[in-house]
DNA sequence: GCTGCGCACTGATCTAGGTCAATCGAACAC
DNA sequence: GTGTTCGATTGACCTAGATCAGTGCGCAGC
């Protein structure tokens, strides 16, 4: 929660027509959900702009009072906690439109670390302000709703026991799938996070994700060069990630 | 959704005081919410007993649409999906006072099936009306907001990769600690699922269960007599549960 | 150019837990 | 009482993936 270069008041230099920026999935939703002039005296504190934050910096930590929800404008955000062993185990990695925190509403503190992987810029959303908002915004609320009971789904996702081909595909399908709905390209993207990081990820060994990234690509599913992955055969990997991405 | 001897309007014969059943989690968090009899109302539509379901009846099944969620007055309810090879993953078991049926938001479709494993009672909350209620109570809203972002963090706490003593010991503290806010001893309890279930839903054989349970008893940790538990050395089970139950 | 650093990769082993196959035993029907 | 049934248990293997130990290699600093 400490962050760089912080904006209050964000609308100050968006232009009066943006009350939100324009990746944050609220955007849309509050646009849909009846918001009008009306309601921009909360909004002057509802949304802040912060960032850039640098690779490594974090956004907040496991016990850090709650009270905002963050969107990502651009980057990628990593959340993890440490076990009693002192490993690793990264929840999740939270790219551009996306939204994090909200596991941490139940207790009032972040439940998890967020760590930026590259350079990122957010949106924090003031958390009672936007629950003030929505009692007179009943679409808000929904979508509120909605992302929270989207996040329970996709926190089961990891829990199957699945194969390391199961849960490697899956992975790859599901950000070929989320950066193709931000516009970019479903066959050919970036990996931002480390193999280290991906193995956190799925519950495997690094070397394990290196073995089925070879294998994959000996396989002609795909082709890896350092952190640039290329889906060559949706089709196969679509059928190998079916059990985990349901559908 | 087909439930045996369904009452419409469930406040018919539970006394004017009582508009939500006792083991309701939503009772306290109405109450506190600023509830009165001006909505009293919508309550006669909110609320619906339902029950008893036989062992083996399905509350509800994959792709339903959603409209209420539930909550658990007797008996246990388990979650489920079914996989791509046809194994069975157990997401969840519910206690009595536990709500059933938050990941359902999202799509207007339970996204998993959901069986008594006992005889079991239970409320439906109309979710539309709930959600109508919420914009003038608050209070209620936050509560809901609570209860999504909880399971939130629950669904997290399977994903982890955890040995088969740490998830079994974790399972037997959570139903302790359960049982134990709802007033039952947390000391001694009956295990109302099958050594399958369990294996099930921690991503276990179950005959991986059995010698857990076999080892744990060796070792004088607890008692076990068929679906019988006796917790005998707390401390050590605490200390094993430490990293998935966190604190 | 060289050197050092940190990931990424690869191969050789090890092991927790899965699988398979019996056996046991409580609960129920008769 | 005697079967019968179905879950629980136990033992003997087996295997997916972890672990350990190097090796390779892109990149930053000099």
């Amino acid at each position: 929660m400490t962050a760089p270069s912080r904006k209050t008041g964000a609308m100050a230099d968006d232009g009066d027509d943006l009350h939100f920026c324009s990746t944050c999935a609220f955007s849309a939703a509050c646009m849909q959900s009846g918001y009008d002039k009306s309601h921009l005296k909360e909004l002057h504190v509802l949304v802040e702009h912060v960032g850039p934050f640098k690779e490594g910096e974090h956004l907040f930590r496991e016990g850090d009072p709650f009270n905002a929800i963050a969107a990502v404008r651009s980057g990628t955000v990593k959340t993890y906690v440490t076990d009693a062993n002192g490993r690793e185990q990264v929840q999740g990695f939270f790219l551009p439109g996306e939204i994090i925190g909200l596991n941490a509403i139940s207790h009032s503190r972040y439940p998890c670390n967020a760590v930026s992987l590259d350079s990122v810029l957010l949106c924090w959303f003031s958390f009672p302000t936007m629950a003030a908002l929505a009692t007179r915004m009943p679409g808000l609320q929904q979508q509120l709703f909605k992302l929270l009971s989207e996040d329970i789904g996709k926190a089961a996702l990891l829990s199957g026991n699945y194969s390391a081909d199961e849960r490697t595909a899956a992975f790859l399908m599901g950000l070929s799938r989320r950066y193709a709905s931000r516009g970019f390209s479903p066959n050919r993207f970036l990996l931002t996070m480390s193999r280290t990081d991906i193995a956190n990820y799925l519950r495997l060994a690094s070397e394990s994700v290196s073995r089925v990234f070879r294998r994959f690509q000996d396989e002609g599913l795909l082709r890896v060069d350092r952190r640039e992955i290329e889906i060559l055969d949706r089709a196969r990997l679509e059928e190998l990630s079916r059990s985990i991405l349901r559908e």
